[in-house]
Order: structure tokens, then C-alpha cells, then sequence
RNA sequence: UCCUCCUUAGCUCAGUCGGUUAGAGCGUCGGACUGUUAAUCCGCAGGUCCUAGGUUCAAGUCCUAGAGGGGGAGCCA
């Protein structure tokens, strides 16, 4: 058995190959079929004046999704997806499929999520799913080569870690206890032991968000190093994201081409420093208050804003010819079709740049009413990574919004925090920051944001016993697929998402 | 929890001011066509208009409540 990604190194050879049927077309005399088998696509030929009339009755029977076994000529066609083709002999079929539920044409999103086991095997969500292997890979090999060790923290735990978000409940042998936030206090008594670790595993998040970048149950990496402060942190961040893209990029070419992935501004940042803005500064730019390449926000979102307008009234004119043909009567059916649909595209296009233009005024609103001392809220962030090309690093937070654990600067004011704002509006995708080592400090910490003092004692035993300047992040596995992926929904990012009001299938 | 939009055929949607037997495209199925790329062309079948109640001579359309879903806020990766 040949597997389709192989075909071309058995060019002209006479080859067995397994898979699924993604679509038929027919002509009299010939029979066309895309198969698809995990490791690729290809188009199979079956030619009713080569082959015998039985393996063409059969070519004939296949249906979207029915399995089947095929041999025949491999031969070169630039025309075709993956380049080659195949020219059936023999055909079998494995398993028969009957009134497959997704079509070639546009589905809703409940249907697909209703078809979610499906759903997977279609090209697009094939693509995502391979980036987001190569992610995982890349994401090892890094950490790997770094000398990490991977260290996994409990998904049980005791305890609210944080005591901000909600958590899921269960029960363990008759006591209350958690599904894991974060495994990051863990992660620092790890690499108390291990100099370098990284965790990797699930995360479990009880929020009703209904948005389109938060999952209830996602993977998250969090590493975690002893004597790093937060500079070698964030240089570590960067390096990190820098090779992560790097290896999706020249790994995941075909991936990205059926995806119409634009991989310009993922070239862009693999040699390009990023940006590192101190909180107070961020706020200045996003108020509008500094520029950012002789351009403030304001003027940058308000020519935005008149592109968009003009995007708009050129789709407007688009349409009206396209109906205007229609009217004239002098069309075939088919071009109808294709006109009407190609009208529908665009007047969707046109509502989404709407919603849009409309945005922009309310982002510029609250950008400009910005209260210092506040958490940047999601358009604020899109604002902000607007100003530049590449991922912008946030450090030096107020400490009031930060977690306990995060370690103070010099003035007393700050935070040690860095989140890194992903480019293209795909917000935080990763928080990290320098850890507190003063146990006396921590404690007043645990204190003052009213968390139970007993479920901290081993965590504080860390800071009893050789305590030392250590840092760490955690990455949003799902929020890098969206982003690299360019996706509209992180419900696309996982083979089986959970969410709010999502738990099948 | 709050704001906002949506629910009509297997799928995606149209349905004007409340008015006759609720439409289209795609998909399925049947047929035509010897190189198709979401092929094309012809034909058949396919309906609890989300649910309950109300207004009306008359409700897919108006009102009230509920359910499900989309987008957003908050929270964050």
C-alpha cells in the first residue's frame, strides 16, 4: 500500500493505495474521484475504455465517504492537487457510505459542530489539525533542545489556585476538588528540582464565555525556569515564538495553501525583534498620547476606517453589475448560479466590513477614555497590535492587576507580568512574568487577596528552602493554531471543543 | 450574569403591507454527456415555518413567554 503524500515517488509505477472518497464526478466513460487517505488528496481516474467493465461498474458506485481500495498507474499532472494522479485498474470498496450528511457547499456553524466527528475529515479542518501537530512538535523540539525537562502538573487539584476564575468542580473519593486552572505553581516546585521544566496538558476554565478565543477545557504549555528574571524570560518568549513559526512555516506549505493562509506577516516576525512596551507606555500609545512610526492610533484606526468605507462602496458597484447581467437574461443558467452566489459572497464581505467600520469608532472610544491602572480589554489590544507587525510584549504591569505570586520592581509600583499581544487583532496568546521569592512578602500576598493560607503551605515551603529568582509563561496552544491559522473561531483550533453549551459530540 | 442578532426542505437561504396551494439554489435519487476541478444539463422526491399561548375573518409574517444557536462584555491562554 502506497500512502497519497508517497505518489510521487512512484511516478509511472502500478501502485495499491486505501482511502476515503471525498467527491465523484462523471462523464460518459469516465469516472473522476478524489480520495483522500490522512496523508493527502489525490485525484483517481477510472476510464471505461482501460479498465474492465466490472471495475468501472464498481468506480461508478462509489459514494461521498465510502472507503475503498484502488490500484493503477501513478502518472504526473500539474493540473491536479498534490500533482499526481491516478489511473484506476482495480477497485474495491471497503465500507459503503450513504447520504453522507456535509456536502461540497456551505454549511452553519451548529451543523458543523453537530458534525464535528465529520467535520474533521474535511480538507480544511484537515489543514488545521496538521498545523496544529506540527505546533505540538515544534513546540518539543524547542523545549527539547533547550534542555527543558517536560514535567507534568495534576489535573486534580485542592484547591482555587488563583482564586479569580471559576473552576469545575468534582468529586475525588468524597472530598470537593478542581479540575486545573493552571499548573504553574506546580511547574515552580518542579523546577525547583529540575532547573527547567515545561508542563504540557489540558486546562480547564468554568467561564460562560461565548467568544470567539475561549475554550472551557485547552492545552496549555507553561515552562518554567530557575534563575531567569523577567528580561531573560521575555527573551526566551521570543526565541521560543520565533522558532515555533519558523518550523510551522516550512513544514506546513500545503497546509497553509488550502487554508488561503497569507503567511506574510508569520515571515515578518521569525527575524524581527519584538516589541517591548512597558505598561505605562502601551497606555500612552493607545490613548493616542504617542506615536508609533509618526502616527498615532487615532489617525491610524480613522484611515482605517475610511479603507474600510471605500472597500465597501466598491463591492457596492460590484454587485449592482453583477445584477444588472443578471437581468439582461442573455446568461446561461450556470453563470447565474455562479454570479448569484458570487453576489451572495460579496454581500456577506460587505456585512462583515460593516460590523467593522462600525467597531472602529467604539475601539478609538474606549481607547481614548483608557483608565491607567486597568486591564486592556480585547479591542484594546487589537488597537495597540494594530501599530505594529509584529508580536508586542507588554511588561511591568500595575501589580494591583496581576496575581499574587507575580514579583514587584524596584519602585514598589509594577509588576514583573509580560503578556505578548499576537499581531492580526488574535489578542494575548501568551502571560507569563517573574515570580515573588520573599515568603514573608507572599504570605501578606495570600492574605490580602483573602485565599485560604493552608492549601499555600507547600507553595510557600518553596520560598523556605533555597528560595531563587525564577520566571515562567504560559502559551494558549489553541489561541497560536487560531492565529497561525488566521481562524475566525478557536472552536476550529481542537478536534472536539468544549465550550459553553458544547459537549457533544 | 448582561447586551445584541438569529431560528422556514437534508444543507444555505428568500418570503414585500397579515391575504389563494410556502419558494429558490445546493445535496440525495433517476437520466444525459469521454478530462472533470464545488463540473455541467434534464427530471423526481423532499415542509411540526423552533415550542406554547394570544390578537385577528385570516399568522411563516404581529404580541407575550420559553427553548436552542450566533456575536460581544466580563474572565483569561
Amino acid at each position: 500500500m502506497v500512502e497519497i503524500k508517497d505518489f510521487h515517488k512512484h511516478t509511472g509505477e502500478r501502485v495499491s493505495t486505501q482511502g476515503w472518497v471525498m467527491n465523484t464526478r462523471s462523464s460518459k466513460g469516465l469516472e473522476f474521484i478524489i480520495l483522500r487517505d490522512g496523508s493527502g488528496f489525490a485525484q483517481c481516474v477510472a476510464d471505461a475504455a482501460v479498465v474492465s467493465a466490472e471495475v468501472f461498474e464498481i468506480a461508478k458506485q462509489f459514494t461521498q465517504e465510502c472507503s475503498v481500495r484502488l490500484t493503477g498507474k501513478i502518472v504526473a499532472d500539474e493540473k491536479q492537487i498534490g500533482g499526481y494522479e491516478l489511473h484506476i485498474e482495480q477497485a474495491e470498496i471497503i465500507g459503503t457510505s450513504e447520504n453522507y450528511p456535509i456536502s461540497n457547499k456551505e454549511h452553519g456553524v451548529e451543523f458543523l459542530m453537530d458534525n464535528r466527528h465529520l467535520w474533521l475529515r474535511s480538507k480544511r479542518q484537515w489543514a488545521i489539525m496538521k498545523i496544529r501537530n506540527r505546533i505540538i512538535f515544534a513546540i518539543h523540539t524547542f523545549f527539547q533542545n533547550e534542555g527543558f525537562v517536560q514535567a507534568d502538573a495534576p489535573i486534580f487539584t485542592g484547591n482555587a489556585a488563583e482564586g479569580t476564575t471559576t473552576l469545575f468542580n468534582v468529586e475525588y473519593y468524597g472530598e470537593d476538588a478542581y479540575l486545573s486552572q493552571s499548573g504553574q505553581l506546580y511547574g515552580e516546585a518542579m523546577a525547583m528540582a529540575l532547573g527547567k521544566i515545561y508542563t504540557f496538558g489540558p486546562t480547564f476554565r468554568a467561564e460562560k464565555s461565548k467568544t470567539r478565543r475561549h475554550l472551557s477545557e485547552f492545552w496549555m504549555i507553561e515552562p518554567e525556569m530557575a534563575f531567569y528574571n523577567n528580561e531573560m524570560n521575555m527573551d526566551l518568549i521570543e526565541k521560543f515564538l520565533q522558532f515555533v513559526v519558523s518550523d510551522v512555516l516550512t513544514h506546513c506549505k500545503f497546509e497553509f495553501e488550502a487554508l488561503e493562509r497569507n503567511t506574510t506577516v508569520l515571515e515578518t516576525l521569525i527575524h524581527k525583534p519584538f516589541k517591548r512596551l512597558p505598561y505605562t507606555q502601551a497606555v500612552r500609545i493607545l490613548k493616542g498620547e504617542e506615536q508609533v512610526n509618526g502616527k498615532t492610533t487615532i489617525e491610524t484606526l480613522e484611515s482605517d476606517l475610511s479603507l474600510i468605507e471605500t472597500e465597501i462602496s466598491e463591492k457596492r458597484t460590484e454587485i449592482s453589475e453583477k445584477e444588472k447581467a443578471i437581468a439582461d437574461g442573455t446568461l446561461k443558467k450556470g453563470q447565474i448560479n455562479f454570479m448569484q452566489n458570487k453576489i451572495d459572497m460579496l454581500k456577506n464581505d460587505i456585512k462583515e466590513l460593516e460590523a467593522q467600520a462600525e467597531n472602529i469608532p467604539q475601539w478609538l472610544k474606549s481607547a481614548k477614555e483608557f483608565e491607567y491602572g486597568s486591564d486592556f480589554g480585547g479591542s484594546d489590544e487589537t488597537v495597540l497590535t494594530r501599530m505594529f507587525d509584529v508580536p508586542v510584549m507588554v511588561f511591568n504591569w500595575p501589580h494591583e492587576i496581576k496575581a499574587f505570586y507575580m514579583k514587584r520592581d524596584e519602585t514598589g509600583q509594577f509588576a514583573k507580568g509580560v503578556d505578548v499581544l499576537a499581531p492580526e487583532g488574535y489578542g494575548e496568546i501568551v502571560g507569563g512574568g517573574e515570580r515573588e521569592t520573599d515568603l514573608n512578602y507572599l504570605i501578606g500576598k495570600i492574605d490580602e487577596h483573602k485565599l485560604p493560607m493552608e492549601a499555600f503551605e507547600w507553595y510557600l515551603d518553596l520560598r523556605k528552602y533555597g528560595s531563587v529568582p525564577h520566571s515562567g509563561f504560559g502559551l494558549g496552544l489553541e489561541r497560536m493554531v487560531s492565529w497561525l491559522c488566521k481562524l475566525k473561531h478557536i472552536r476550529e483550533t481542537i478536534p472536539f471543543p468544549r465550550m459553553y453549551g458544547r459537549l457533544n459530540p
